[in-house]
RNA sequence: GCUGGCGUAGCUCAAUUGGCAGAGCAGCUGAUUUGUAAUCAGCAGGUUGCGGGUUCAAGUCCCUUCGCCAGCUCCA
């Protein structure tokens, strides 16, 4: 019998008869404590089962319930069961795809009533009962035309769907006890492996993500290696709701949405507003010392603006209907860069000039699915901090160097220094030439390559004008946000065919290149009150001190000291209500507020203010000036 | 837009098989003058999202519409 040799990764190597199943190799190198925590193997570089016959000499490396892969192996397994226990409870379900995702796993049915959070008792029982008998997951590779004919015999026509598109002669299908599914694998050895689950939430979902398709039933659920590790997920699932923006907007007062208003538009409240405003004073600041000028444009523009600049072909689905004013059609802008445009024709244009970078905070309507909208993270109006540079085609690659750097300057600023980049390419609808897109690609490319950038290319994903660049910020729970976009345009200047004269004194058309930041203000503060949990740092606090007093008797003093904060400009407030110290504390508290200044009798005699911060400590008593002074320091924000 | 779930006081939520719309917080008034997360009492607050229907009777059942939530699709 022919004899295979087998390192363990990291280990020894050791024969074995060819044929030996990974389990058995796995009893030959590792202890029993090591073996209870494998559920599968990676054999050089393929994820298998542990059932699985080794036929050649190779690496194995055992897979544990600790692992990402062995927590993605355990929950796509708790998707076969969760099946399962579907399809034996309910009549005419059929099946579609249950992988594995990010938190847990889900798993589509197709099923006429549908499916409530109430059946999830049921399903958990019956899953209970699959996992307690321990069913092995049992794998069988049929000749694809077979495969065919059992889905189709058990009218499984989602899976028929699937095996039309896999182009190969044979498959593999997983079966524990009666239900058997089309799958790569591997799986967990059998279904006891499954120790901690919890079905989380049913949506729709359309097969294939196609809208036109069929909507399916989503039945989420998470798994993890054991009943700790789920209740942690749990309890993180709850942490997040607690900073969710739209419940922290209404209770610090920062934003509201009004049915009478409207869906997605957003009414800024003092707190809020003041909030904006001091992130708008920053922006202004930053880019003019990056030497950028201040636009400001309307709001809306005749129709045939956006008839020229191809919006209305290209996205004229997201534009609201048009307005008569005089027998002449007008439209509400969905985007700035028009207006920029009109600008920049204002006046013969020269080389000189270049690069000329403009920059407005410009509101936006869009027209968005109801479906969509989402707190300040996607709206219908919306604030883009918005810039426009038009420049020579060999100033293209500085120009989006620089745009980055600012822009990355400016994320850390706000606390953000992680995030994912993604470089944008043709899609199937566009405009320009190849050798356009080629061009201004491979300068998005460089521009990221010089400033040590890792990043993803998302092919297909540009928008119809030019190639881009989308920056998604991690907050502090690891969620990504795309708010930053570094875009490319040589649809706009052909539009409307602008020039400018060369040093040739020849007239040549400039490239212009769209960016923004933040993206828009709201989803930006959106993001913002969820990564701070609303405990903004002291710079961009609307609230940064509220002074009380004790008793009436120290009114006077904190009156005096109050009015002496807001001539130094400390944003404070003040609470001189006749309550107890304990409500006013737990009032400001509640409120995030930085700085609580407490002014007792002891306070009055010292002429000092008791400082007492956010997370409960106390600095030693100051004057009213030192504190003025501490804020002004703590405050200070600019980039380097 | 689609699938599912929801809509009761400013906020968070009650209201049994259809049977008198209620509480806490917030607000207002008064008492209390208090040292680091809720002092006490009283008052006021509602066309139960809007419109229609069934019924002796609708917050509750049905239809329509508006909006919200989760997800899908789409996006700054």
């Amino acid at each position: 019998m022919a004899t295979i040799e087998v390192t363990l990764k990291g280990g020894e190597t050791r024969e074995f008869a060819a044929g030996t199943t990974v389990a058995a190799i796995f009893e030959d190198f590792l202890s029993n404590k090591q073996r209870k925590q494998t559920l599968a193997a990676r054999l050089d570089d393929t994820l298998v089962d542990l059932s699985t016959p080794v036929a050649a000499s190779g690496v194995l490396e055992p897979i544990t319930d600790s692992t990402p892969e062995g927590l993605e192996i355990i929950r796509h397994s708790a998707a076969h069961v969760m099946a399962q226990a579907v399809t034996s409870l309910y009549d005419g379900v059929r099946v579609a795809i249950g992988p594995a995702i990010a938190d847990g796993f889900y798993y589509d049915f197709d099923r006429d009533q549908g499916f409530s959070p109430d059946d999830f008792e049921a399903i958990e029982e019956r899953m209970q009962q699959i996992i307690g008998s321990a069913r092995p997951f049992e794998k069988k590779i049929v000749e694809i035309d077979e495969a065919k004919n059992i889905f189709r015999e058990r009218g499984e026509i989602y899976k028929l769907d699937l095996l039309e598109e896999i182009d190969a002669d044979s498959v593999s299908l997983y079966s524990q006890g009666e239900f058997t599914d089309l799958c790569r694998g591997p799986h967990v050895p059998h279904t006891g492996w499954i120790k901690a689950y919890k079905l989380i939430k049913v949506a729709g979902a359309y097969w294939r993500g196609d809208e036109r398709n069929q909507m399916l039933q989503r039945i989420y659920g998470t798994a993890f290696a054991d009943a700790k590790e789920l209740k942690k997920y749990l309890f993180a699932l709850e942490e997040a709701k607690k900073r969710d923006h739209r419940r922290l907007g209404k209770e610090l007062e920062l934003f509201t949405i009004q049915d009478q208003i409207g869906p997605g538009l957003i009414l800024w409240q003092p707190k809020g507003a003041l909030l904006r405003r001091l992130i708008e004073d920053f922006w202004k600041d930053e880019h003019y010392k990056h030497d950028y000028e201040l636009l400001y444009t309307p709001h809306i523009a005749r129709r045939d603006l956006w008839k020229t600049s191809g919006h209305l072909d290209f996205y004229g689905e997201n534009m609201y209907s048009p307005m008569d004013i005089d027998e002449v059609q007008y439209q509400i802008k969905p985007m700035n860069c028009p207006f920029h445009i009109a600008v920049y024709n204002s006046k013969k244009r020269s080389y000189r000039e270049f690069p000329l970078r403009w920059c407005e905070l410009g509101t936006v309507y869009r027209y968005e699915r109801t479906g969509v909208l989402h707190g300040l993270l996607r709206v219908r109006g919306f604030t883009q901090d918005d810039a426009h540079i038009f420049c020579r085609p060999d100033q293209l690659e500085e120009e989006i160097f620089n745009i980055l750097d600012l822009n990355l300057k400016i994320l850390s600023t706000f606390g953000f220094d992680q995030y994912d980049i993604y470089l944008s390419t043709r899609p199937e609808k566009f405009v320009g030439s190849d050798e356009h897109w080629q061009q201004a690609t491979e300068a998005l490319k460089s521009a990221l390559e010089k400033k040590g950038l890792a990043y993803e290319i998302d092919p297909g994903e540009g928008v119809f004008y030019g190639p881009k660049i989308d920056i998604k910020i991690k907050d502090v729970l690891g969620r990504s946000w795309q708010c930053s976009t570094v875009q490319v345009d040589f649809n706009l200047p052909e539009r409307f065919d602008i020039s400018y004269v060369g040093e040739d004194g020849r007239e040549h058309q400039p490239i212009m290149i769209h960016r923004a930041l933040m993206g828009s203000l709201e989803r930006f503060i959106g993001v913002l009150i969820e990564n701070y949990a609303g405990a903004f740092p002291l710079w961009m606090a609307p609230v940064q001190a509220r002074i009380m007093n004790i008793t009436d008797a120290q009114a006077e003093f904190a009156e005096t000291a109050f009015k002496a904060l807001r001539a130094a400009g400390v944003r404070v407030e003040k609470d001189l209500r006749n309550e107890k110290l304990n409500y006013k504390v737990r009032e400001a508290q509640l409120a995030k507020i930085p700085y609580m200044l407490i002014v007792g009798d002891r306070e009055v005699e010292s002429q000092t203010l008791s400082v007492r911060l956010r997370d409960g400590k106390n600095l030693s008593p100051m004057s009213v000036a030192e504190f003025a002074e501490l804020v002004a320091t703590e405050s200070r924000v600019t980039l380097e």
